[in-house]
DNA sequence: ACCTTCCTGTCACAGTGTGACAGAAGTCAT
DNA sequence: ATGACTTCTGTCACACTGTGACAGGAAGGT
């Protein structure tokens, strides 16, 4: 890895680190991209080359959910049910969070609190989440061996396992912990996965 | 009803006829609020005034759909189980579909379209939907007669209902005619009846 | 060193959304 | 009708987000 990409990973992550402490600090809606450019020395102009929007700051994560519930989908044996295999993609994207180092934690818990306090983010963060369903809904269709234009219950499989994630990641009373926030993720799954009739996604 | 209400409902319908109509012709993004002002003669602060901001003109059903829902939930039969209340509470927002006025339904058709050429759209009405789940939540926890903060299963049952409107809306590979439309969400939701093991939600 | 490629800052700009204020229009008395 | 009273509207000024264009500088390979 090059010079010129170490160096954009890591400004990269200095904003992202230094807008989560702003959005803390002062609320996110307060906070300008001018100030957080401002905390990192560097322009407007290019943090907007690093991050699409404002928003984009908090979906982070979420994009990076996405690639690993794709991949593990990918790799879940192809006749497995499609439903078991979402859920064993959402157990690996936990298992992906646990398994991160401590750094990443405390961007993870920042950002959760930061979702916790703008229910408008929370709401920014589903709709993108609509993109990722439309991505998976092709691949289970693909797994099921239909068209996912034609097939509504493939889309009603992808809709109900990330409301299965969702439910799990709002997370009710939570102290803010991470064992607390994964254990609720877990326990949403089991939960999903007892309330469904058995063989439903055949 | 005064004169003065009156007036009020009317350039709201003409403020948002005008946006469709636009929207149509040349695309969402291309549009601005200026244009849609001008085209009914009033000023862009104006149209702040009647409308939350742009994205909001395309909401507008969503916020009519959501009262239904609420009112519904709150008419059906307390001892009643949940998802089956609010799977009442969906097929009476689509009877309410079907009963509206020829020119409703023009409405609401163009706004569908509207949709399907923009995603970005559809995100954002999901995201307020976040919102109506929260209000649900709090209803079904009432009906279970727990609290909301500290049951996860409330707040599944209302996803997975939300979940099945949403699936029947996007309606693949539809022609664009109502009863298409409404013919795919009561699929939908016999699809999701037929999914879920009985009594889940008791 | 050289050339190429990519990154960054500056400038200019379109568009959304908001606060403040003055004036017009609707409302309701007498 | 004429008055006072409330509510709606237009104008002006403004902050902020996000984008296109261009020039200079840093990183890459030769």
């Amino acid at each position: 890895m090059g010079l010129r990409e170490r160096k954009k990973e890591k400004t990269r992550l200095a904003i992202l680190d230094a807008a989560l402490e702003l959005f803390l600090e002062q609320g996110y809606e307060s906070t300008t991209v001018e100030q957080i450019a401002g905390a990192v020395d560097v322009s407007p102009r290019t943090f907007f080359r690093y991050f699409t929007s404002k928003d984009h700051l908090v979906l982070w994560f979420h994009d990076q959910s996405e690639e690993i519930l794709l991949e593990t989908m990918a790799a879940r044996p192809p006749d497995e049910p499609p439903f078991t295999a979402l859920m064993h993609a959402l157990r690996a994207m936990l298992a992906d969070i646990e398994d991160a180092t401590p750094q990443e934690h405390e961007r993870f818990l920042k950002l959760r609190r930061i979702l916790d306090e703008n229910p408008r983010l929370i709401g920014q963060s589903v709709a993108r989440g609509t993109e990722t369903e439309r991505r998976l809904a092709e691949v289970v269709a693909a797994r099921r061996g239909v068209r996912a234009d034609e097939d509504q219950l493939s889309h009603l499989i992808v809709a109900f396992a990330m409301s299965t994630m969702r439910v799990g990641f709002e997370c009710p009373r939570s102290d803010g912990s991470l064992p607390e926030i994964t254990g609720r993720m877990a326990e949403s799954i089991e939960l999903a996965e007892r309330s469904l009739r058995p063989g439903w996604d055949a």
